[in-house]
DNA sequence: ATGAAGTTGAACTGGCAAGTACAATCGACG
DNA sequence: CGTCGATTGTACTTGCCAGTTCAACTTCAT
C-alpha cells in the first residue's frame, strides 16, 4: 500500500490543517511551517506526502470541495418526497442550503477559489465540476419531477434550478459582506421564505 | 498643490497600472517593479506617491471601485423614464447591467476583493460602501416609483431590488466560471430576458 | 530482536522581492 | 541661464520562506 497507517493517517490531518491555514491566511501568507503545526506534524512530513506547496493546496481544495458538495446534495433529499405543502418543503430545503452556504468551510472555499484562480487556473476544474454544477443538476432533476406531477409550471427545469439558487444565495454576498460575517439564524429563515415566495409566485401552480 | 504636474499626472498612471497588474497576477505575485513598468515609471517614483505596496493596493482598488460603481449607476437611468413597455425597459437595463458585470474591470475587482479580504479586511469598507449597496439603493428607489404608479405589486422595494439583482447576476458565476470566461452577447440577452420574465411573473401587474 | 518505513526537530541553502540610497537627469519657471 | 523638485536607473540591504539535509527516534511486521 502507498501509505502505511502506523498512526491515524497523517495525510488526512495534513489536508485538513492545510485547508484551515490557507483559509485563515491565504495561499501566499500561509507558511508550510504553519500548516505542519496546525496538523500536528513536522514540516518534512508534509513534504513526504505532498511534493509541493502548490499540490498541497490543490489537494486541500479538492478534499474540501468534496465535503461541501456532499453536504449540499444531502440537503436536497426532502424534495424527493414533498409533502402536501410544497412551499413549506421548499422553504425547509432553502433554509438548509442557506445554512450550508454560510458556514465556515463553504465561505473559505469560495474565497480561496476566487483568490487563487489566477495562479491555479486548473483548481477551477477540480472544484467546479464537483461543485455548483452537480448541485444544479440534482436540483433540476427534483424540480422536473415536480413539474411533471403538475405542482410547478416551469418548462425548463435547469433554468428553474438556476434561478432558485440565484434567488436564494444571491443576497448572501451583500449580507455576509462576502462571507466575512455570520448571519443570525432567524434572518436566514426570513431570506429562505422570501426566496421561496418569489419563486412560487413566478412558477407555482395556483 | 500636492503633486506637480510636469508630465501628465504619474499618480493616475501608477494607480491604473497597479490595478492592471494586481488583476493579472494577484497581490502577492505582483511585483512593484512590474507595476512601475506597466505604468511607464521607475520604481522609486512609485514609492514617491505611495508609502507602501499595501497602500498602493488600497488606492488602486478604491479608484477601480469608484469607476465601476458610476458605470453601473448610469445603467439604471432608463428606469426613471420607463416607456409603455415596462418589461422591455427592464430588459434593456438588465442587459446593460450584465454587460457591466462581466467586463474585465468588474471581474478583476471582485476577484481581488475576495482574494485579499483576509489580508486587507478594511478594503471591504473601501469598496462595498461605494459598491453593491449603493447600487441596490438606487435600484430600489426606481422600483419604488414604479410600485407607486401601479406598475409593480411589490411592497418592499429593497427586497425587490435585491432579488432582481440576484436573478440577474446569480447565474453569471457559474456561466463565466467565476469570471474567467467571457460570455457571448446573445447569451447575455437571453439571461437578461429570463431574469426579467421571472421577476415580472412574480411582481408585475397583469 | 531487527530492520524497514515513516516521523521528527533543527539547521541550512537559495532565491525572490520590498524597500532604500545615491548620483545623474529632466522639466518648469523665474 | 540657473535653480529646485520630481524622476530615473542601478545597485544594494534585508527579511522571508520553500524546499532540503541529516541524524536520532518511533512503530510495527516478521
Amino acid at each position: 500500500m502507498s501509505t502505511t497507517r502506523g498512526r491515524i493517517d497523517k495525510r488526512q490531518a495534513i489536508l485538513e490543517g492545510a485547508f484551515t491555514v490557507f483559509a485563515r491566511l491565504g495561499y501566499a501568507q500561509a507558511g508550510v511551517q504553519d500548516i505542519a503545526a496546525e496538523a500536528g506534524v513536522a514540516k518534512p512530513t508534509v513534504y513526504n506526502h505532498m511534493t509541493d506547496k502548490a499540490t498541497l493546496f490543490r489537494h486541500a481544495l479538492e478534499a474540501a470541495a468534496r465535503t461541501v458538495l456532499s453536504e449540499r446534495l444531502a440537503a436536497l433529499d426532502p424534495l424527493t418526497t414533498p409533502g402536501d405543502d410544497l412551499p413549506a418543503t421548499l422553504e425547509g430545503v432553502a433554509y438548509e442550503l442557506l445554512r450550508l452556504h454560510t458556514d465556515q468551510r463553504s465561505c473559505s472555499l469560495k474565497r480561496l477559489l476566487y483568490s487563487e484562480i489566477t495562479t491555479f487556473p486548473d483548481a477551477l476544474d477540480l472544484v467546479l465540476d464537483s461543485g455548483p454544477h452537480r448541485l444544479n443538476q440534482a436540483l433540476a432533476d427534483r424540480l422536473a419531477r415536480l413539474a411533471l406531477s403538475g405542482r410547478l409550471r416551469t418548462t425548463d427545469p435547469d433554468l428553474a434550478a438556476e434561478q432558485f439558487m440565484a434567488l436564494l444565495t444571491g443576497p448572501l454576498e451583500a449580507r455576509t459582506r462576502m462571507g466575512t460575517e455570520q448571519i443570525a439564524d432567524a434572518q436566514l429563515r426570513t431570506m429562505a421564505r422570501a426566496a421561496v415566495e418569489t419563486f412560487v409566485r413566478a412558477w407555482g401552480t395556483p
